[in-house]
RNA sequence: GGCGGUGUGGCCGAGUGGUUAGGCAGAGGCCUGCAAAGCCUUGCACAGCGGUUCGAAUCCGCUCGCCGCCUCCA
């Protein structure tokens, strides 16, 4: 029983069909024209978490992201750098990776990039065009929204009440101001291809719809992205499925944005926060811990004020793993902590069920009952591993020198010579290391606060 | 102007009729040589005003505030 918000029907549904073994996913990708900014990572890491959810539940995801590597930004942006959109893309894709890798992302299935399926783009465009729903002037080749049997359905708005004074100065070549273009001719200067109707470039609407279909299938189980694209990006791919008969996407699912003092986080008000340097501020798995612990379609204040907060919690949870060894899995608690998830990705409760583990966990260490604390971090462990933000799992290591200077000081204690017993305390912190004095002797743990913070295997 | 969302304690963030969400920060305590970590205790939180109800943050009405989409946007 797995259900999630369905924004075409806008409400909560099921997501999986009975005896339903695989999973077909298309998420919006990145148009790589710069930095990825904390917003994109939200999205990334709601639909990693989706994935990584229905996999563990058994099926097998085939998640499809496109990578939108020719567009207006993109040219713009080498013209002023003075050099290719090709240069300019691949530069921002490999940052694009490179960032998602850190926050333990896992790679898409496939990465079908704009450029590679421009083909197939002038073939669909044609067909819409064969069944008269389209139709070509002189910058390109238009939709024509009125041959859309209910065009609005995801955005859900009756387009005859659109006030028209606050659209851009609409093209008057167009039959109505709603036609978008899916053929944008260009002079044989700009970057482009050619096409029956002219040098050009694709719209991008007609560049997802294309690539969906050609790798998911007419008809798939979910199409995804972030709440700003629900118009008019997915409403135009929608459209145009529609006018060809195409069943397209079976489930409609869109994130909320990050924002910051309470606004959306985005290039034109200049309110972003850069994620990689984020993740190398706080680690991957805090950013990823502030990204889930809300829940996905609320939108999600964040600052380092907030990121700083997350990475504390975090430190709670990493604190417990290490007080002991751990032991079995309690079945049922992960059950619960799953079942949350099988919840429209209800995280917030999934962690306030972790949570819980982790302060009757450290009870159970406190008054030496070690069997019932190690089995807590094994439970804890298992949901960190479900939702992609387990640590890496190398050992605690505590070099040879390091248990020395802890005996040391263990006897300087003894000894009463607290002077040189901090001395000691000193030296070992600077290794990396805090350390507990408790009842049965000193303890060391990793100090995960002000150690580089370690990357993340992705494929736990 | 149209459509949609939202307003929860210092901060982040769940909750949709009656019991502690959770985390961070703060205060007091336990423990400790001192710490750290942990545990315990602690916060009359639900934008405002009316109404329904034995009882509302939760339902209804009105008012106010904020945000988003309508243009490339995750």
């Amino acid at each position: 029983m797995t259900t999630l918000y369905d924004t075409m029907t806008g409400s909560v549904t099921q997501l999986i069909n009975p005896g339903q073994e695989a999973f077909s996913l298309y998420v919006c990708g990145p148009t790589v024209q710069d930095r990825p900014h904390l917003g994109h990572g939200r999205i990334m890491a709601t639909y990693d978490l989706l994935r990584r959810h229905l996999r563990n539940k058994g099926l097998a995801v085939n998640l499809v992201m496109n990578v939108t590597d020719v567009d207006d930004k993109i040219i713009s942006r080498a013209q002023a750098e003075a050099t290719t959109y090709q240069a300019i893309a691949h530069h921002y894709e490999a940052i694009w990776w490179e960032t998602m890798d850190r926050l333990g992302i896992e790679r898409p299935d496939a990465t079908p990039h704009a450029t590679e399926w421009v083909q197939g783009m002038i073939e669909f465009i044609q067909e819409l065009l064969d069944v008269g729903a389209a139709y070509v002037i002189d910058d390109g080749v238009y939709l024509r929204i009125a041959s859309v049997p209910h065009y609005g359905l995801l955005t859900k708005q009756d387009f005859d009440q659109l006030q028209p004074g606050n659209r851009v100065e609409v093209n008057p070549l167009k039959e109505s101001p709603l036609d978008f273009a899916i053929w944008k001719r260009t002079d044989s200067t700009e970057p482009g291809f050619d096409a029956p109707w002219g040098f050009g470039r694709p719209g991008w609407h007609t560049e997802c719809v294309t690539m969906s279909i050609a790798l998911l299938g007419r008809s798939f189980d979910l199409h995804g992205g972030g709440m700003d694209l629900i118009f008019p990006h997915h409403e135009n791919e929608l459209a145009q499925a529609q006018v060809l008969g195409v069943p397209f996407a079976r489930h409609w699912a869109h994130v909320g944005f990050v924002e910051m003092n309470g606004e959306k986080m985005s290039k034109s008000i200049g309110n972003t926060l850069d994620l990689t340097d984020a993740i190398t501020q706080f680690g991957g798995r805090a950013v990823r811990l502030a990204y889930l612990r809300a829940y996905y379609r609320s939108p999600l204040e964040l600052s380092p004020a907030v990121l700083n907060d997350t990475l504390a919690s975090l430190d709670r949870i990493d604190n417990f793993l290490d007080r002991g060894e751990s032991g079995d899995v309690n079945t049922d608690t992960l059950a619960t902590f799953i079942e949350s998830l099988d919840n429209d990705l209800d995280t917030p409760t999934a962690f306030s069920i972790l949570f819980e583990q982790v302060r009757e966990g450290n009870i159970d260490f406190d008054r030496q009952h070690l069997k019932e604390g190690g089995d807590k971090i094994a439970t804890v462990h298992a949901m960190l591993s479900w939702i992609g933000l387990a640590p890496s799992d190398d050992a605690l290591v505590i070099p040879g020198e390091i248990s020395d200077a802890v005996k040391a000081r263990e006897q300087a204690k003894r000894d009463r010579d607290y002077t040189k017993a901090d001395q000691l305390r000193m030296l070992i912190e600077a290794s990396g290391f805090v350390v507990s004095d408790t009842k049965d002797g000193t303890q060391l743990r990793r100090d995960r606060r002000n150690s580089p913070r370690a990357s993340m295997n992705s494929d736990d």
